[in-house]
RNA sequence: GGCCCCUUGGUCAAGCGGUUAAGACACCGGCCUUUCACGCCGGUAACAGGGGUUCGAGUCCCCUAGGGGUCACCA
């Protein structure tokens, strides 16, 4: 395939979402792998819901996600300008044809009229079309209204027969009907475009070859044909994605919880993660297999695996994956998007701190799912221990020799070096076995009292961590606290 | 409601006329073990329903049902 020019076309009205992202991925996947260009085309043709901050947040997700664009309002190129605001000019032009070659007209109906046409149909329980009572004023009468300042849209003359086929790569052929069409409007009465033009004037003009989007476009897909067609214009490729959905399967919305991007990096996923996670949503590669690198997508990806029926996306299957991904992360990194949140806890106050705080990375890395939970799991190592786990405290506070093996432990600690978490254990088997107790038997009472709870990382890392002075207080203050229960 | 798309376990998802219907997440056992996580082993769980076509249907066709999308001077 040669020439081959995707687009990613965002409306800037809200954030980057997964089912935006996705598609973003896949026309960069499509681009990448055929040696094509990506173009970003930020389409704020509504004014009014058009908000530059969105826009920003739109881009910034997307190279968050660490896919790249070749052209695109910041990235200029060939076809521009951009955004479709700046593209004004351009519409009007073929607006204009279209207005000369009778393919458009002029409506001069007021939204109240077209309101009480639709009750109207509402009433009568009949599909609403525009009636198209402008259809047949002449031109001359138009212009002269258009001119006596008259508010008007403009609608496309629509066809009133015959059946247009999309010819879906990943669908098939999909027919509908003409009949169910009606004139719809190209240009509002501000004389900005409506989405389907202004899509299809740009398409055409940024060269693009496939229009790889998702499915909720695809039923406006053949008035976009239609527009081609009325223009003399070629059709690109298109190519219909299925929606992501929420777990209770309707749409995206925000109170399906963390839905954009940025979200996402805000709640501690790694941008491989969630590549990851995405590419495999609505896409197989058909092998058995769930990690996969850029490059290895790259390599595979094609839009025949792309599916056609929805997918719900797993919020649990994206957290395995991103631990994944976290366990192999560099370490240096993670402490990079850790370090805000730990300098204002506290946790980076000195240079001992800082170590510390490199140690708990290392030892909780790899047992966490997502970044921010490494501070939470890890919150022990510098606060103070305000409460211990309850079943915990039964178990191991108190027994009846609770105390006596709490002592034990405490001299333990006082009598050892703490050189080595291999010392340290071996030190501890020792005592165990001189005590004829079980290991275990020392090691849960220490975990709980230098920890406050019963799952941690290995005990002897823990205690290295902590180090000397610091477990022997902890433990002190746990059998003071084991004496008043 | 009209039109369009879709329908394999709770979720993702292989399968493309003949399989004991993969695999992954989640879940449940077990092993490992100082707990947790990891890892390993094992298990529960699916072809929406009904008609055809065929020697044979998850795979092809039709109908029904369900889900989704769309029908804006939103994109």
């Amino acid at each position: 395939m040669d020439n081959i020019r995707v687009r990613f076309a965002p409306s800037p009205t809200g954030t980057l979402h997964i089912g935006g992202a996705r598609t973003a991925l896949f026309n960069w996947l499509f681009a990448r792998k055929y040696n094509g260009k990506l173009v970003l085309r930020v389409e704020d043709s509504d004014i009014r819901r058009s908000r530059e901050d969105s826009a920003r947040g739109i881009i910034e997700g997307l190279r968050w996600l660490g896919l790249d664009w070749d052209e695109g309002p910041d990235a200029g190129g060939d076809f521009g300008p951009y955004r479709q605001s700046e593209r004004i000019d351009i519409y009007s032009q073929y607006l204009k044809l279209l207005l000369e070659q009778d393919q458009a007209y002029y409506c001069f109906c007021t939204a109240e009229q077209l309101a009480a046409e639709k009750e109207a149909a509402r009433q009568s329980k009949s599909d609403y079309k525009y009636g198209g009572h402008c259809r047949h004023i002449s031109k001359n009468e138009a212009e002269e209204r258009i001119r006596s300042g008259e508010a008007a849209v403009v609608r496309f003359k629509a066809p009133t027969d015959g059946v247009v086929v999309v010819n879906d790569l990943i669908r098939g052929e999909v027919e509908f009907d003409n009949r169910l069409l009606d004139d719809f409007i190209l240009a509002k009465s501000d004389g900005g475009p409506t989405y389907n033009f202004a899509v299809v004037v740009d398409d055409h003009c940024m060269a693009i070859s496939h229009v790889i989007r998702a499915e909720e476009h695809l039923s406006n897909t053949p008035k976009q044909i239609l527009l081609y067609k009325a223009l003399g214009w070629g059709l690109p490729q298109f190519a219909h994605a299925s929606m992501i959905l929420a777990p209770d399967r309707s749409k995206l919305s925000k109170r399906h919880g963390a839905t954009s991007v940025q979200e996402f990096r805000d709640d501690g996923y790694l941008p491989e993660a969630l590549i990851n996670y995405l590419a495999l949503l609505g896409w197989s590669s058909k092998e058995d297999r769930d990690f996969w690198t850029r490059e290895e997508l790259l390599e595979r990806f094609s839009l025949d695996g792309i599916s056609r029926s929805p997918a719900i996306y797993d919020m649990e299957k994206l957290s395995w994956m991103n631990g994944h991904y976290l366990a192999q992360a560099d370490s240096e990194r993670i402490a990079a998007l850790l370090h805000e949140d730990a300098q204002r806890k506290g946790y980076l106050s000195n240079s001992r701190q800082q170590d510390k705080f490199l140690a708990v990375l290392e030892l909780l890395k790899p047992r966490v799912k997502t970044v921010p939970a490494i501070l939470e799991e890890g919150a022990y190592f510098f606060d103070p221990i305000t409460k211990f786990d309850e079943k915990g405290c039964r178990k191991y506070f108190g027994q009846e020799d609770s105390l006596k093996i709490m002592e034990e432990c405490l001299s333990l600690c006082q009598g050892s070096d703490f050189e080595s978490a291999e010392k340290l254990e071996q030190e501890l088997r020792q005592r165990a076995e001189d005590l004829k107790l079980k290991a275990a038997q020392l090691i849960h009472p220490i975990r709980l009292a230098i920890s406050g709870r019963t799952a941690t990382p290995g005990l002897f890392e823990v205690m290295m961590i902590l180090g000397k002075s610091e477990c022997i207080q902890r433990i002190s203050s746990a059998i003071l606290y084991a004496k008043s229960l």
